[in-house]
DNA sequence: TCAATGTATTTGGTATACCAAATAATGGTC
DNA sequence: GACCATTATTTGGTATACCAAATACATTGA
């Protein structure tokens, strides 16, 4: 047997939207590009992390490994290369002779996460007034022109949302910084679910977009102290609504 | 053969704190406090990153992982998980089909490395403000102190280094933010190399114990500003140094 | 002599089997 | 009936065995 990751990248499919089976190789001349062959405790972590993000595993749920590994198709190994990665990037905890459970962080560390996302950002920021090109700046700007139109006409929460993020990961992208861009897709990972939920109060889209045009003014005068401080402003202002999502938690409308 | 020999490994689950076979239960009333028990690839992640730090792994050198394994006495499966861990961290590079290898970072990495870390420590600065007890103040203070004394007397360029990253450390462990201290840990261990060959260059004590100063009055002060722009101005200019050695290592004198 | 091809060896990747600790369940005793 | 002890089961942790890909080397042909 080859690679198992055949039968399991099948199941992952309709989860996460990787490419269904038989749509290559169809012309046998076609060199099979083995080239991005990947370890399959990463594809594994890719898959949990997914989940974990989309909320299909929840805070707080356990992660089996034989469960889990069978589910999956895999053996254990990988899938514990899988978990050890998610634990080390802060999603899973592993606790000895305990099944892996999905971090829940708490208010307290939602709040200091954001403070260290919004360091790095405000980082970004000012890297990116220097190296970020025409046409990123072009991409940038549509995502927020998006934002902006969708606001008013839409509902879909989950559109403004995912773009919100991709304007984000696009400015810290335009740095070219490595592992800036690693350890910050790192904290957003951590960040998602919280950011998600507090971004589904409608009311805030009015001082999002009002931070976000503070932000692309700033990229588009190449002003690094602008754009880093309303960067890291606004992210501060996140750390507020999260915490209003959890005071409405404890006591529900 | 990267490791000289298995009393190496020995010496090594010494420093780790590992303990010996058959250095339990002597007494059968004593409850084996197996709490502490931590995984064996965290120990071994432990002990790789101890010598990659000091050097005794070069920056690109395999690290072949039966040799290796063998060589300190475990199978390969924990290894692994060492090895993972480490890569995650940015400290070994993994590459489909080949050894493991020590990571080399250029000069541009250490550049991109080291404005994500001044952007972590002026956070800190900032934080520790607010958090910083002042039996913590002392002991910086104190650190502080140490290095300005042995900076003349002295030709220990480690002890200086070491209390150096010592001083750092502790600044940002005042913060209390877990997120924040793990994530300079990181970095510091990518730079740790590189800070350590910049810190041999006698000529830059001044300059640093000067930074360091400011840092120490700021904080003194619980005065932000001051802490935090010293901080981060603090690392930008190691950058320069450090860059300096790499232009010595081409041009050696 | 050089190049090309085939083979053997070494590498990492994966699956499985085994072990020890912790927990849950069950049975016995007070 | 309640509580404690003991056992069975489930958990994660580790070691080992096997597999495929890549490389290095040797051999053979031009």
């Amino acid at each position: 047997m080859v690679y198992a990751d055949i039968s399991v990248s099948w199941k992952l499919v309709g989860i996460v939207g990787l490419k269904m089976p038989g749509d290559a190789q169809k012309n046998p001349v076609e060199k099979i590009p083995a080239l991005s062959r990947q370890r399959l405790g990463d594809q594994i972590a890719d898959v949990l992390r997914k989940q974990i993000l989309l909320g299909e595993l929840r805070p707080g749920s356990n992660i089996p490994e034989r469960e889990t590994a069978s589910a999956l198709g895999v053996s254990r190994t990988p899938l514990r290369e899988a978990l050890l990665i998610l634990e080390v990037e802060g999603l899973v905890i592993m606790a000895p002779a305990r099944s892996p459970i999905v971090a829940n962080p708490s208010l307290e560390d939602l709040t200091q996460l954001l403070l260290v996302q919004s360091a790095l950002e405000a980082l970004a920021g000012e890297c990116a007034c220097e190296e970020i090109t025409n046409d990123e700046f072009d991409h940038i700007e549509s995502l927020h022109l998006h934002m902006l139109a969708s606001s008013d006409i839409s509902d879909d929460s989950l559109d403004f949302f995912s773009t919100d993020m991709a304007f984000h990961e696009a400015i810290v992208a335009s740095t070219k910084n490595p592992p800036l861009i690693k350890t910050h897709r790192q904290y957003n990972a951590r960040l998602w679910r919280a950011r998600f939920m507090s971004s589904r109060r409608k009311i805030k889209r009015a001082s999002t977009l009002r931070d976000h045009t503070n932000i692309v003014e700033g990229l588009k005068k190449r002003d690094k102290a602008q754009t880093s401080a309303a960067l890291g402003e606004h992210l501060r202002i996140a750390i507020t609504n999260i915490a209003g999502i959890f005071a409405r938690e404890d006591n529900p409308e």
